[in-house]
RNA sequence: GCUGCCGUAGCUCAGUCGGUAGAGCAUCUCCAUGGUAAGGAGAAGGUCGCCGGUUCGAUUCCGGCCGGCAGCUCCA
């Protein structure tokens, strides 16, 4: 046996698990599943033959996913210790927590949660062997049958021939699966239950509505405790209740899925424009607005119509049907349509912010994060087929430049054709060669997605992490051979021939209103000062010095910052405590100590007393923060950029 | 769109086993002019999501619809 402490010759039928004995103790201890050439298998797999043996411990992820899935059979026990009527489906583990799909005699809530969490702990600290058998389909049946497991038995029946049928017994319960498992119950320790929903049998409208049940689990206690902060801390910053709270802006029913802006939340909005608008016209983009409302005929040209009708506000007017724009591509190719273009033209960069609309189905919306209504920093490149390596990595570029600002780091996906696709299989490969091959030379890595694409083309996906470390898909790259042959476009070559251009279709924010509540979040609410919808607040401490505080104020807005004056009759105190909940960067208290020297004192969020200074030395101070575009503290010294 | 849950004042929530509702914060008025996270007093504020049914009477029970939340599915 090869393993990765030495070479060991051992009988035939040695298990993993005693090859561990002379194992570093480390790995001997957190050793979850062995890796027998290449096949993950239990610990007290017998071996064979020669092989090569790994182990996984929790820092793998496929360990994690071994470790998660042995929890939900955790949980499953406890279940059956008491409801022993309730059901089992399935209980996968997903990227950091697991589910259970359990048909419970009568549905439970989360109130029920405590009680079976206790249980588990139990059969944990009874730390019962997990054994794996092999048992007849028959047997199988048989006993799935005879326990009262309708779902078990049908998985038994789906399994195909010849696949071994595989049951994992801990104590006296038993569980239909392909294991492998950790070597006893004991191992989980660390695991927390933390919400049910509904779903689907197999997850198929009309089948029956079974009860989920997701929970975690670590290795480590501090693990599962920085998770359950993470959750608890996302909750608290949660852009939907932010938002409202900070005056950013709200929903309404008369509206759904369309965000009311208020006027802060615009200010917001409009200095996410400014930056973008900043990087891109020095990347050679032009900004144009186009229609938002087009005969269906455009659709039908530019493929939407058959692939994207669904999503699309329509509405028919004098006999004819029109559709408010989802995306500005059809637009920017009529632009592009209306001259003569030549080879010396191209890339030819459109931006363009107007709004857009997607009708996304009722159950889907989210707050900022998933609307009907929303712009983007989008833009259409009408390029010859050789400048594609270089545009992708121009745009690439934009992508550093733009999340570097935030200290979001970000990977890259790669995603293929989908099911519902536009055009000839050949060209898609090629695109897609063409984006892989792009993304080598600037030697950035990615992963693929297959058939995540867009259903004109191929796509890079940008995935930026956020300050808890959640990831938003965000940035879009997407390769385009289709429309530019629907619409019929042509540009002039260098040899006088007339030829076909790429399209590639981008955006850096993606949707500025999602982009939004991802910054609110990211930053819980506290902007940097280039963002922060109000910049400074004076604060007066006594009515004689309302009329200071008003010309100081507006001598700040004219240096172009943005300044509110709370001049009410109420204490420092509570002003303090007001500016400091609205989350205002600058509090400028105002007393007659100040007002009689032209001075403003200065205290920064969280209570930092930057002493007095003049009016305008403040307004430098702040106006080359707000130029440098520079992060609050916590944020300051985070690695930007690539996240590999 | 589907499943489950929810919808009472601007916000957070209580309450009515069927007899048209209450607290804190916010708002307004008055007193207090106070130096770095809540000064005091008073007032005003609700078609109890919308429509229908049952009932002498519905915010409460029932049904439908709308919206929200957790998921499923889908995605910027």
């Amino acid at each position: 046996m090869r393993l990765p402490f030495g070479e060991r010759r051992v009988p035939r039928g040695t298990r993993p698990a005693e090859l561990l004995r002379e194992a570093p103790a480390d790995l001997a201890r957190r050793a979850l599943v062995a890796v027998v050439d290449g096949e993950v298998v239990d610990l007290a797999r017998p071996l064979e033959r020669d092989a090569e043996v790994r182990f996984l411990t929790f820092d793998d992820e496929a360990g994690r996913a071994v470790f998660r899935h042995s929890t939900t059979h955790l949980l499953a026990q406890a279940v059956k210790r008491l409801y022993p009527e309730a059901r089992l489906a399935t209980g996968p583990a997903l990227a950091d927590r697991f589910y259970y799909d359990i048909q419970f005699p009568e549905p439970i809530g989360e109130a029920d949660l405590a009680r079976i969490e206790a249980e588990m702990a139990k059969v944990a600290a009874e730390d019962l062997p997990i054994v794996r058998e092999e048992w007849s389909r028959e047997a199988a049946r048989a006993f799935f049958a005879e326990r009262g497991e309708p779902f078990k038995v049908e998985i038994v029946d789906e399994i195909p021939e010849g696949q071994p049928i595989s049951v994992y017994r801990q104590g006296e319960f038993v569980d239909l699966c392909r294991g492998p498992h950790v070597p006893s119950t004991g191992r989980l320790r660390h695991f927390k239950l933390l919400n049910v929903a509904g779903a689907y049998w197999r997850g198929v409208e009309g089948n029956p509505v079974l009860q989920r049940v997701y929970g975690t689990s670590f290795e480590r206690r501090e693990d599962l405790d920085r998770y359950l902060w993470v959750r608890e801390e996302a909750r608290r910053r949660d852009h939907r209740r932010l938002g409202p709270e900070l005056d950013l802006f709200s929903f309404h029913d008369e509206a759904p899925g369309f965000a009311f802006w208020r006027p802060k939340g615009w200010v917001l909005f409009r200095e996410l424009e400014r930056l973008s608008r900043e990087v891109q016209e020095r990347h050679g983009y032009e900004e144009v607005r186009t229609p938002y409302i087009y005969r269906a005929e455009l659709w039908k040209v530019s493929g939407h119509w058959e692939h994207y009708r669904d999503n699309m506000f329509l509405s028919e007017r004098e006999g004819e049907v029109f559709g408010f724009k989802p995306m500005n591509c059809p637009g920017h190719c009529l632009l592009f349509a209306e001259k003569v273009r030549s080879y010396r033209d191209l890339p030819l960069r459109i931006a363009e912010y107007g709004p857009l609309a997607r009708c996304e189905r009722s159950g889907t919306l989210h707050g900022l994060l998933r609307v009907r209504g929303f712009h983007q920093d989008d833009a259409h490149l009408f390029l010859r087929e050789d400048q594609i390596a270089d545009e992708i990595a121009d745009v690439v570029a934009i992508v550093d430049e733009i999340y570097g600002v935030f200290a979001m780091p970000y990977r890259i996906v790669l995603s293929t054709r989908p099911e519902d696709f536009m055009g000839e299989p050949e060209l898609w490969e090629r695109a897609e060669a063409q984006l892989a091959e792009a993304l080598d030379r600037i030697g950035r890595p990615y992963r693929l997605n297959p058939g995540d694409g867009a259903f004109y083309g191929p796509k890079l996906d940008f995935y930026v992490t956020d300050a808890l470390g959640r990831e938003w898909q965000t940035a879009t790259v997407q390769l385009d051979f289709q429309m530019p042959i629907q619409f019929g476009l042509r540009y002039v070559a260098s040899d006088g021939r007339e030829r076909t251009p790429v399209m590639i279709h981008r955006a850096i924010l993606g949707s500025i209103e999602r982009f939004t509540g991802i910054l609110v979040e990211h930053f819980a609410g506290d902007f940097p000062l280039w963002l922060a919808p109000v910049q400074a607040r004076v604060l007066t401490i006594s009515d004689e010095v309302a009329a200071y505080a008003r010309e100081a104020a507006a001598a700040l807005r004219a240096a172009g910052l943005r300044v509110e004056v709370d001049d009410r009759g109420e204490k420092i105190g509570l002003k303090i405590r007001d500016a400091e909940t609205a989350k205002v960067p600058y509090m400028l208290v105002v007393g007659r100590r100040e007002a009689e020297a032209g001075e403003l004192a200065v205290r920064a969020r969280k209570g930092e007393n930057l002493g007095a200074m003049t009016v305008a030395a403040f307004a430098e101070r702040a106006l080359d923060e707000v130029r440098s575009r520079r992060l609050p503290g916590a944020l300051a010294g985070r690695e930007a950029g690539e996240a590999g």
